[in-house]
DNA sequence: CCCAAACACGAGCGACCATTCACATTTCAG
DNA sequence: CTGAAATGTGAATGGTCGCTCGTGTTTGGG
């Protein structure tokens, strides 16, 4: 019987001083996760590497859990951040460049902090980062709108599923990337490939 | 400084009392990854579960990564065979019958055994698992071949970068409805649009 | 039948981990 | 200035884990 984890806020830190020694914690865990994987990092760890002692770290943090859970949300919401300005920056423009823009923007979104995104991925199937899942069912979302949007241009025959499946393999390819040789991210072969996948798929036509 | 983790093989079993205390540590150990998944996998639990002591555990074994290793390659072989297999049946068939029978193959050979494929996918980022790097290897150096011999029929700019993307995507994708829903597995959908997909990559026409 | 090798056993050791708690220090409202 | 609340401390607890080793049991060739 497996207790789920404890993830919810304990204390809230008000005065200025703990305020500093929670965002030193997230910090630590931040590192320490990039560095040795989630199975490496420990609550004892991260106080050591934060500065502050154990027992500040559970004044405000239930457990191992509700840090990684605090790296994620943090990490998460930088993505979408990027992932949106993109989406901004390219509305309106022609169908290939918006799918070449798309790609850089997963790909750019993701190298940010790859070591970190790798480490919280890996732990994604054992506890359920909901925050990761929401950004990609945010993106599916916007994809799916976009879709719609331009639908008198596409070929595609059901679009819900062509949304997730977009967003997933360029997702997905990514991470496969990142673990297998981070290099490649940055090989334009990756990236023409990938956006004329794409662009083909959704109008029968190369995207270059 | 983090030892790397033994995994070579220590005794081997030579009376056939050994070989079948072998083969129940491996089993053990593969129910336990499906169940609890590799954090919560210890060796004596997985003595406990093969109904063995831990002592014979480690005659065997030189520690718990080797046992993972080992169920790692027991299921990889498997889904080579499964995929060689689906590769000789489609031969010479044309094209979008191909990509069909590919991608058919590639979501039988993951629905096979899904809870243990999750359990030591979710593992490959921490270990290497070097065999499903294998399996994926193997399987782009047959899509290579294949793509160079279909050469007049497609439209692909750079075969080496296509062939690791297209077996990257299949397998990516499945893995993650494998996790979000391992039910899409099975629609009609999924497999019509993953179709389609490659297919207009490939030649710019339909698969249907 | 005999006995050395193969095999199996499982209590126990040391390491690490998550978490608590009794106590010390700092902050700031009144 | 004062004291109650907020914050910080770290030794200590109880648990789990990987792994060893002294000991007992089975096997099979001679």
């Amino acid at each position: 019987m497996a207790g789920k984890p404890q993830t919810q806020a304990r204390k809230r830190p008000l005065q200025a001083r703990s305020r500093a020694t929670v965002t030193a914690i997230i910090e630590a865990t931040a590192r320490i996760l990039r560095e040795r994987g989630y199975a490496g990092t420990s609550t004892n760890r991260i106080a050591k590497v934060a500065g502050v002692s154990v027992g500040s770290l559970y004044q405000y943090f239930p457990g191992k859990d509700a840090l990684v859970l605090a790296v994620a949300d943090r990490h998460a919401q930088e993505m979408m951040a990027l992932l949106q300005e993109s989406a901004l920056a390219s509305a309106g423009r022609p169908l290939p460049q918006t799918v070449r823009a798309f790609v850089r923007a997963m790909v750019a979104a993701h190298d940010e902090d790859g070591q970190l995104h790798r480490a919280l991925i890996a732990q994604m199937m054992h506890l359920g980062i909901e925050q990761f899942l929401e950004v990609q069912r945010n993106a599916t979302a916007m994809v799916r709108l976009w879709l719609e949007a331009h639908a008198d241009q596409l070929v595609v025959h059901d679009r819900d599923m062509a949304a997730w499946l977009l967003v997933t393999t360029v997702e997905t390819v990514i991470h496969a990337a990142l673990i297998e040789d981070p290099q490649r991210l940055h090989s334009q072969a990756f990236e023409d490939e990938l956006v004329d996948m794409i662009a083909r798929y959704l109008t029968g036509a190369d995207g270059r």
